[in-house]
DNA sequence: ATGAAAGCGCTAACAT
DNA sequence: ATGTTAGCGCTTTCAT
């Protein structure tokens, strides 16, 4: 078996030639005697090729360690099974969870997973034009922003997009949340229904869904008890942010505030620190903090957070379905996924 | 502009056509009167072309929104500017800061990266064959394990792999660490140091180069001021794990251990949860308490926990330099790369 | 500086 | 059931 390019190694600055001594199709097929067709029908179950033959074939293969070049099956059948994902802060463990979790049921899926970040404060457009040269067959976006431009930059290429944890006002998208408001009603009303009289919210980006779904149905939820939100501050998603945000709302060392609603586990997990190392308040009984997520720190121990578990699993299992849908076609609320969340009640509230 | 594929369009089971309506070299050229070689050279900087063609070829790019397929690009130059990442537990902080990071940096690059996730238990083995088949560049291994029948098949492949945060013998493999056994020393220095009598080990997996040269340093650390290791038990590097190995260390409520260092942060954490919830042990004056990674929740001031930080920039930019160097050449020692990490003392310990 | 032509490795239509 | 042929979209010689 010798080397049969006749082209020309770099000899340059190429930056170590990755690629060398492959075995190709035409390899087996000359070492067989038989055409490179049969050799491609080989590795596709659906086609027919007599058992004896495949089994030659797959030894051959096997002895010489030959697999099909999947770019170039990629360029042919022009559907890469690649799937683009972009993610956001995987500080969060919600995130890292979320990966975990979608890497694997993509796997399962024999399908490939192609990862950005988009870095602090940047959003998924500059990625996207680097994403779709490679030709991926789907785009999940999640913790980050989506420009209307880019969604038609999607859909000239005819590539589906769906969005996780995000709701996005676009029927060319799919979105696939937990359904933030009802729950965050049902936050409230928990809070309320334990003699709660000063509910606070600690917000992420009020600009996204996840934050701006989630305090309506807080408002909703209090409204239906005569209450009003005691205070919204900032937490930036971050633990850091909200121990500065916790540090806002009991700056005079007797806030009235007696409960607080954060937007995520990881802030809610900031707060209760600050209550526990520079407060005399004890939780829950001077004050109630309720956290987003389920992340499994909230179930320490020590945290034993009260908060909304998001049905993870079920919003994986969604997203990967919807990627072979293609787009959407119908109306926004059509394009639209919601999963019902539950509260577990835990010691914070 | 029409479609001027005459191959009939699988209108069987073809889950969602994915690509469609792409616009292609060739399309822009006929647009302009040029040669699809022209339009190529207008997307390669180091390429011979007037400036005048290369905007006039720019502008109409932008205008009907062609961009060249990276994947008919990577089948050509026998390069996909793609690599591959094996991941083990995302669970742990470390790992999904690691992956962030990787992720940046090789966006930086100009690279992508492919994500794998070794599920709890399997190894890397499985993944390798369908992740060579995509022809990534190089293979990046982290928390999982890498049989040598693998590292055959990649060199074969003629593709480098690089081990982080894993210690690998075979010199045809990078491995990029942490001085585990350096700074295992140094932990024990600063227990002893500090007076304590009784240091235990709680480990992860002990056939992991992580776990045993971090255990080795500590034994030799000890040593030095003849003392040994009070007791080892196993942790399975989770916080559970953790939990578990302390309530046996500390099982008859006044065990004689009054120092615990544990493989990975998220153990120490484990372990600080069970003394402060579970005994009436005070930490760090009856049992100190020392992680490894330096992970955010390490620096958090309910927690406070001493640890040794893992130079996980440092870490990243070797792995990130080594894709380019192409398979190690050398000896097992050149093919090891050892980053100092440092020992940060917080309250634990 | 640009064009023509070959071909990367594979699959799929069309033959037999 | 297998072989022949064309071509996916691009880059790269080789000509001009």
């Amino acid at each position: 078996m010798e080397r049969k390019s006749n082209r020309k190694r770099a000899s340059t600055a190429a930056p170590a030639a990755p690629i060398q001594g492959r075995v190709a199709a035409k390899d087996l097929a000359t070492r067989l005697g038989v055409a490179t067709s049969t050799i491609s029908r080989a590795f596709d179950n659906r086609s027919r090729i007599s058992d004896e033959m495949r089994q030659r074939i797959i030894a051959m293969a096997d002895e010489v360690g030959y697999r099909p070049n999947a770019i170039a099956r990629s360029l042919i059948q022009r559907r890469s099974g690649i799937v683009a994902l972009v993610m956001g802060d995987l500080k969060n463990p919600f995130y890292a969870e979320a990966l975990e979790a979608f890497s694997l049921e993509l796997q399962r899926a024999g399908r490939q997973l192609l990862l950005f970040v988009a870095s602090e404060g940047s959003d998924a457009d500059e990625l996207m034009p680097q994403l779709l040269q490679y030709q991926v067959d789907a785009i999940v976006v999640t913790a980050a922003r989506l420009s209307s431009r880019m969604s038609e930059l999607c859909e000239r290429q005819g590539v589906p997009v769906v969005c996780m944890n995000r709701r996005v006002d676009d029927p060319t998208v799919w979105s696939v949340c937990c359904d933030n408001e009802r729950t965050g009603a049902a936050v409230a009303e928990h809070l309320v229904g334990n003699g709660r009289r000063a509910c606070a919210f600690v917000s992420g980006d009020p600009n996204v869904s996840t934050t701006s779904d989630r305090l309506r149905g807080f408002e909703r939820g209090l409204a239906a008890h005569g209450q009003r939100v005691a205070a919204c501050v900032q937490g930036g998603y971050t633990y850091e942010g909200a121990r500065a945000a916790a540090a806002e709302l009991f700056a005079d060392g007797r806030s009235d505030v007696d409960a607080v609603f954060c937007v995520n586990d990881v802030m809610a997990l900031g707060v209760l620190s600050y209550l526990r190392t520079n407060t005399a308040l004890r939780v829950p009984e001077d004050v109630a903090v309720v956290g987003f997520d389920d992340i499994r720190a909230a179930a320490h121990p020590e945290n034993g957070l009260t908060t909304v578990r998001q049905p993870l699993g079920e919003m994986i299992d969604c997203v990967v379905r919807l990627l072979d849908e293609g787009r959407p076609q119908g109306s926004l609320s059509q394009a639209l996924r919601e999963i019902p969340g539950r509260l577990v009640i835990r010691f914070t509230a």
